[in-house]
DNA sequence: ATTAGCACTCGTTCTTATAGAGTGCTAACA
DNA sequence: TGTTAGCACTCTATAAGAACGAGTGCTAAT
């Protein structure tokens, strides 16, 4: 059951090229490469073996061959070979951080457009999780009698605000003892942790100097109660539909309904794990995705894992490349994300 | 050159009847309407009239006839009775306002959502200005030793923020002395007179009391110089797609695109008046949007026009039904958004 | 084990035929 | 003079058939 080389060496060459000309390939038009020195006769009955063994198919009776998902899995398994990336590709990726941008958010959105950009597929990036944030600051701004915004400001400079209303009956000076006594407490804290700290350790404390805290202490909480769920960003969105196997208007619906439904995507992303991931069509248990791969690498501030970047491409998209780029544009905003945010 | 009355009643028939079927319509079928009382024979004669005008036209030389561009500008300014909305109707715009929302952006954004729900059409709003905002509260909070983040509070509970480096010269003491004496003279004024009134009124004033106020002073308004163009929301972007004309890739990929670049999108949105306005087809200058039509409605605080809500459909939309519904969702928004913010 | 040869299959493209919807025009009618 | 019935004509959509070519699977020879 196990691939002869010569097998593979078909197999491989197969992929390849249909990866560049999305065309099936026949015996023929094989045994004319370089690569091959047999006869199409003998193509044709290795290319039987390997359908049977479900590497590759045909679309029709007499057609060429294509490779199926397990003969992509195969390719990606066991055929990639890194592929150098050349001084163009390497100098857009430089161009990233080449401007000084401070903000986490900006670097990110600015990574998924190169990205897009260089391949021509449709680049995703799942932005770093604020809720594992740490609280630099807490402020209340109020804007009139009953209302105010309540502003948090994490130690990556992310900042997030939300409006709130309190009853008339409390009291300014109230307000702002206790947003005080919440920074001096919970400076640090993740943002996960605040409003379970503050039940916990600091209650009581408020109690002790502030008259109506009940009411305020609810409201406060509660908005900082925030959904905080990592950001999704797209670059490209519509360089998918330039792709060949894109030329069907039911097909184009139903992946950009997915696309523009963010909760799918983040779905999507989220169970990958640390490093490079290859999902090949139906692999990503999605009906929209089935001809489509996604490849997502994580990238990270020190040792903990922040977001995850991805390209969202056909099934026959060029995996070397593609993770060539993934792995170096990872690691480059891993490494300056390190360094802008985690020692100072 | 005037159209008599039969031929408007033809004509209206006709815009009528495309607007739900899509389909061209035949001098026969028409005959057998309801509204209409004489033949097929009367009505070619007068269709040939009404297209010899201009209004309406053929899709090849023995077919039924399509109203054309200007077909629908006389339908939409002659023939329009603003539709009575339903209960169903009534009810999922009033949903908008049921919640207790604070944020301007969120009531903004489930405009959106929810009219392209009822619609099946796109639609775009292009949130408040921020820069006719006014400052409320300027903040600096210092991340480390020569990262700050500024934040920008304006009156409508607007939240911008920006990170910014300064040099390390620079005393914290300074930093919070210069941020107060901002916030006393700045509170209230328009975010665009910002960095004019600085330079113009307090830039003496600061000179006294901060002793490296220069590199300080230009970091800060270099900061305050916020792009803070109107954001542009979308609900539905893939609703018109599934429009019957647009079974077409290279025109789903040509709208798309434009849609995905806001820039586009903006520069159609904005130069619309106050009040309803309806652009047809090539009257948007765009030729992504040859078969769309887009009506927009602006909203208000006050006198103060604030941004406008939008509705992306074919050419072939119902404009009756979409018009009422603008209308109906853009004085609601207005007086939603004067009771929150104006009068406190 | 490999390959040349050949019959066969199927998609693509082009042509041809047919049905149907709709038009424009003419002539008759009220 | 405005309206209508009738008819020839046009064009699309659809189906069916023919020719072509790319490719396969199988068999027999090397």
């Amino acid at each position: 059951m196990l691939l002869t080389d010569r097998q593979v060496l078909i197999l491989q060459v197969i992929v390849d090229d249909f990866i560049r000309s999305a065309q099936p390939i026949g015996s023929r038009s094989l045994s004319k490469k370089e690569e091959i020195n047999f006869s199409s006769a003998t193509i044709r009955n290795e290319m039987a073996d390997l359908e049977d063994m479900g590497f590759i198919e045909k679309t029709h009776t007499s057609s060429g061959r294509i490779p199926s998902e397990k003969g992509y899995r195969f390719y990606v398994d066991h055929l990639l070979l890194p592929e150098k990336l050349n001084h163009t590709d390497m100098a857009a990726i430089k161009s990233i951080f080449a401007e000084r941008i401070y903000e986490l958010e900006k670097i990110v959105q600015k990574s998924a457009k190169i990205l897009s950009e260089m391949t021509n597929y449709t680049s995703i990036v799942l932005g770093p999780a604020v809720k594992d944030n740490r609280l630099r600051k807490l402020q209340i701004v109020p804007l009139n009698k009953d209302t105010a915004i309540a502003i948090i400001v994490t130690d990556t400079g992310h900042v997030e605000n939300r409006m709130f209303h309190f009853p008339t009956s409390v009291d300014p000076s109230d307000v702002e003892k206790m947003v005080n006594i919440l920074n001096e407490r919970l400076a640090g804290v993740p943002l996960t942790n605040l409003n379970s700290k503050i039940y916990k350790e600091i209650a009581v404390l408020l109690r002790h100097h502030i008259s109506s805290y009940d009411t305020l202490l609810n409201t406060i909480t509660d908005t900082l109660n925030m959904p905080a769920n990592e950001k999704v960003f797209f670059g490209g969105k519509t360089n998918i539909l330039s792709q060949p196997e894109f030329n069907d208007v039911e097909k184009i619906r139903s992946l950009m309904n997915m696309i523009e439904q963010e909760d799918g995507i983040y779905q999507l992303l989220r169970k990958n794990q640390a490093g490079i991931n290859i999902k090949i069509g139906t692999e990503n248990d999605n009906s929209a995705m089935e001809n489509c791969s996604l490849i997502t690498a994580s990238y990270s501030m020190g040792q903990e894992k922040l977001g995850t970047i991805a390209i969202l491409g056909p099934t026959r998209m060029e995996y070397s490349r593609v993770i060539s780029l993934l792995q170096l544009i990872s690691t480059d905003l891993s490494k300056v994300l390190t360094e802008l945010y985690q020692n100072k």
